[in-house]
DNA sequence: CAAAAGTGTGTACGTCTGTACATCACCGAC
DNA sequence: GTCGGTGATGTACAGACGTACACACTTTTG
């Protein structure tokens, strides 16, 4: 029978790889993104991508899992620390307006995510998790439909400050979640 | 002197390159897409690829500047149908749900074109007018604060629609449309 | 100790890529 | 007719790609 497996020499070179990836991915964009510059990035041997992983694609969606677990945290914190509904609306224009949340290379991978996901399931469905995962932190303070029409501005406000390369006017966002809070939810 | 130029043997065949290269695109991803595949898709020669197209990179910037432009005219379209401000909220409610502006091809395109726009100038750039042209198209109704806002809602909302599968509640896009413009234009 | 088993790596291979370019087909001028 | 000259193409090639795999190294087993 087989005693104790052995352990690996470096237990989170794994880890490494999927970091690289995701750098790679920034950077380069999926569609430059090979093998070997994973491999260099990560200062590990090219037969260790093979060895971990099975193809490119495997590593990708590694790396896109660790995207939405890295962003879900933040969105998460961010909002559980509200207590009060203008906290909580305070809580949303600083998602959409912070530097936390979406960094300008997070947005770009983000970008790259939702890109590949048309035509990968596994990524796919990372994508349909990270809507459900935003939509349950902000359902903790705001009625169903109020969370879809947040969720919106969440994800479509910072795509125009990555393209426009201004910050965004945080009063205007601030007003905007107002108005949408108070009318759907009833004003106070 | 050289006497009246020769006429290309097929004049659109070049139109025909930049519309492959999208259903290309659309279906394979932007990292798939490779001239022979485009080639095949327009039934074209390889060679006319490099006879026309300085590159690959020059084939996609011309393939999203089709769908830019394709999608800015219906867009205009719809906006400036509209002469009363109730009017104006339901075109922007059509815009984020209805079935011509952003089919889900052209969302997958969409994506694409904001994923590859992170690395090639040109591309940026195009995504840039594309923000401008939809906003003057709603700044004919609309404040620029507002413009910006509901901007953010016509990109947002349709990206969660593609990950849902499910058709956006009308009702739901309308009565958001509207919170934000009697906020932001003040009641009537 | 030797042997076996498992972990990790460097290299080599077949395929596919973008692109250059020699070549062809066609048209107007003479 | 012959002869450039231009639009267009098929092919060939160098390089990069993903991946398999023989081999080396380390640890456990007997």
């Amino acid at each position: 029978m087989a005693g104790r497996r052995q352990v690996a020499n470096d237990p989170d070179r794994k880890d490494r790889i999927v970091a690289a990836a995701l750098e790679v991915i920034v950077d380069h964009g999926v569609h430059k993104t090979t093998h070997r510059l994973i491999a260099e990035r990560a200062d590990v041997p090219l037969g260790s991508l093979t060895y971990y992983f099975d193809g490119l694609a495997a590593i990708l969606e590694a790396a896109f899992r660790r995207l939405s677990s890295t962003m879900s945290v933040h969105y998460r914190q961010v909002l559980s620390a509200a207590t009060t509904r203008a906290e909580a609306c305070e809580a949303v224009a600083e998602l959409i307006c912070g530097t936390g949340y979406a960094t300008p290379r997070e947005m770009t991978a983000l970008f790259e995510m939702y890109a590949y996901g048309n035509h990968d399931d596994a990524v796919r469905a990372l994508g349909r998790d990270w809507l459900l995962v935003s939509r349950e932190s902000l359902a903790v303070h705001f009625s169903e439909a109020t969370c879809r029409a947040l969720d919106a501005l969440i994800e479509g406000w910072p795509m125009h400050r990555n393209f426009e390369g201004a910050p965004l006017d945080r009063e205007l966002v601030l007003a905007t979640v107002r108005a949408v809070v108070d009318r759907l939810e009833g004003e106070e």
